[in-house]
DNA sequence: CTGATTGTGTTGACGATGTCAACATTGCTG
DNA sequence: CAGCAATGTTGACATCGTCAACACAATCAG
């Protein structure tokens, strides 16, 4: 790339491939997704993608990992505030997190699924996925502090809420949550049933 | 298939193919199931398998049918029990959700991942899908009508809670959980919260 | 400015895959 | 025993991921 950001033939292709690879995703399911496919419609050849990544599974960690980097700053937004922070807010980073799955399914199926990424790509994954989780535990111990849920380990918890949000998300990607028709109220329920699970005393 | 069970040719080739599909799977990932693989690893022909399934979606339908199935049963002989049913059991209703999911990962990936799922067969699944969730729900109403969990829209809160155990299983499953020791104590205090969340008043 | 070098994209080719048509074989049924 | 349907095999084709060889473009050394 040069230093103003253009690119030499196409107007930086590497860009243009994570884009193209999660709008497939998106549209037509991940078995559409070929590198054949994302050149056709890119109007370039079919190995064009190799000059950015190494292979197909290289390309795919790549658009994952751009997805936990910005779901990670978007629930950093929400969450981290100010030292007190409000119990409030934390049913606000449960909806921003399934709301950030519904927007790009894509890239949350990616994640999460792993379908055509190789063993070998796996670790390049881990960082910025435990990146993600950090930024989980970090919220839980702002709150825990606060003294407005239990105090258990935080990472316990952690995963607790990861897991409650994560498995919304992931059923409604996925068509599985049908005879409901209120999704909004869905995702309010499942935060406020975890944030009642997670407070203190009882 | 002939009546006493036993087949023409192989001995069974569909149940077979059913179990190697789901073995290979658990084994090498979704991308290793080809369908000619499967016919390499039962003895038989790369195309034998089209006798008993129209293509390599319909094969992958059935294996994650069967995976519904068993996991429908699974959770009526644990959660159904008598009409006045404990409370305690609920948990436990969890928990042995998440332990088919970690015992037949390659079943639940299927099931909920829909990687190489055609458009056209996911009707077919879907009715086995909902069977398994009208168990959740049924199972809710029981633990509803014992009053000791919140009286809100049965299928809303079966969906929390399906949305917990799912999510946990899920992130078992794609090795997303490495930093937490014991899985033991993970899926008990999920659903400890999961049930405190649900429970009525506070 | 010119030539070399490196970055970027294309084409040809190969093995592997899903799938269909044509063929072969097996077991049942009259 | 003859015929038929069920089951399995082989040949063939388009498509896929990928690599090597080639072609062009942008930048840099002199």
């Amino acid at each position: 790339m040069t230093p103003d950001g253009s690119a030499y033939h196409h107007g930086d292709l590497r860009a243009a491939l994570l884009a193209e690879a999660a709008a497939m995703i998106d549209e037509g399911g991940t078995s559409s997704v070929t590198m054949r496919a994302i050149g056709r419609r890119l109007g370039v050849s079919r190995s064009a993608a190799y000059r950015h990544f190494a292979d197909k599974s290289a390309l795919l960690v790549a658009v994952a990992a751009a997805g936990f980097d910005r779901l990670r700053e978007r629930l950093e937004a929400v969450g981290a505030g100010a030292p007190g922070a409000d119990i409030e807010r934390l049913p606000q980073v449960g909806e921003a997190y399934v709301r950030f799955a519904l927007e790009n399914p894509g890239h949350y199926r990616l994640m999460y699924g792993k379908e055509a990424i190789s063993r070998e790509d796996l670790p390049e994954l881990r960082e910025v996925a435990n990146a993600l989780f950090d930024e989980l535990v970090h919220i839980v111990r702002t709150y825990q502090r606060s003294g407005k849920i239990k105090r258990q380990d935080p990472r316990l918890q952690a995963y607790v809420a990861w897991s409650a949000v994560h498995g919304l998300a992931s059923l409604l990607i996925e068509g599985q949550i049908l005879t409901v028709v209120d999704v909004d109220e869905l995702i309010r329920q499942t935060n406020s049933t975890l944030l009642d699970g997670m407070r203190a005393g009882r």
